[in-house]
DNA sequence: ATTAGATAAATGAATGGTCATTCATGTTAT
DNA sequence: ATAACATGAATGACCATTCATTTATCTAAT
């Protein structure tokens, strides 16, 4: 119980460490400072200092996953489940503005080789888009033609990219409903069959 | 002369080293061992290890930059300029399959505040498609409800993904060709007035 | 209700390893 | 000979991790 409460007092710390200096450029002693426990602690709670990215990054994605998986089953339309998704993402990162950074760090830059022995979260979530694609396509709602592997990609990172620059960039003039309609637009027009128009 | 051959094969080397292990995993007799230069060679060409990553970043975007453009003013339809524009970026990107990891490293990584004293190549970069984007406006090709400020990081994610994961993962199955005209199917009915159709 | 003796948690100073960077020395070219 | 270049071992800073010690929490016996 005063194990729970530490165990995330560390990781919301790291979040907020790792993001603002980057993994590397983090120290221990930052997050011990920031979550208000001593160096040594944290090695109570974590193994190492990666094992600490690593338990943000699957904690924070893991929690999206859900939630944004509850949602869709809610719905059976894929143009809604891509507005689902988008505004799902978007809002998550905009909530946790240190989180699409660490997501990026530890997409990026980490170590391939350490990487692979864990079956990560992400790669189950970019499948999420995927699926939704596969979905549309079989109700001719998407067109034939896109290929769901590189469609997923290319939309992951279009809105991993659009997050970013929230937090580094200065011109924070849309705000996230804006954007993630955009988004949509852009997105959505990129893969439907019909056009814009309604079905009539 | 012999200092101009040197300057460089440094830079490729460092290039080459920066993308296996990344920035801060990399060691600067990695890159001297690499080039074959002693590790104190290095340092009366770069200041420091930062420096070495600015200039890696500096240099080949430039060449995209230069190259991308003077394709770019031999034409005048938008829609043919997107294409140019994605498929020069992947071909780069391919070509040079360290040069995607390292905008990487230098875009996401980087302490923020060193990043700013410069004005960066990159933002030159995806200003192009900001630009591209409002031609097409003008012209009627393109949506008026696209924001081209956003639409340029969309786009610019979109492709950034893409080339990120041909260097990670193992799923090339595409060939850049492929992937050029999906990328370009997908983004250009994204922002189209007129759906697929060809003008008739 | 208090105390003593355990056990569990937390601390932070000390350790040790890892490099970036320097510079005294060597090599090459003019 | 002298300047320009190049070398790589030595220096020193930095920081993840450890662990001897301290502090808090619990148990049970008086």
């Amino acid at each position: 119980m005063k194990a729970e409460n530490k165990h995330s007092k560390i990781i919301s710390a790291a979040t907020k460490v790792f993001a603002k200096k980057g993994f590397f450029t983090a120290r221990i002693s930052d997050i011990a400072k920031e979550a208000k426990v001593a160096d040594g602690t944290i090695y109570l709670y974590f193994n190492n200092k990666y094992d600490i990215l690593l338990s943000v990054f699957e904690e924070e994605v893991g929690k999206i996953i859900e939630n944004t998986e509850q949602l869709l089953s809610t719905e059976c339309d894929p143009r809604k489940h891509l507005e689902i998704f988008v505004s799902q993402h978007l809002m998550a990162m905009k909530k946790n503005r240190y989180l699409a950074e660490v997501i990026q760090i530890e997409l990026r830059q980490t170590h391939k080789v350490i990487k692979e022995y864990r079956d990560n979260k992400f790669s189950r979530y970019t499948t999420i888009i995927a699926e939704i694609i596969k979905d549309g396509q079989k109700m001719g709602i998407y067109r034939q033609d896109i290929k769901p592997d590189l469609a997923k990609r290319a939309f992951f990172g279009a809105l991993d990219e659009i997050s970013r620059v929230w937090n580094t960039s200065l011109e924070t003039n849309y705000s996230v409903e804006e954007i993630a309609d955009q988004m949509l637009l852009i997105l959505l027009a990129g893969i439907q069959t019909e056009p814009l128009t309604e079905p009539e």
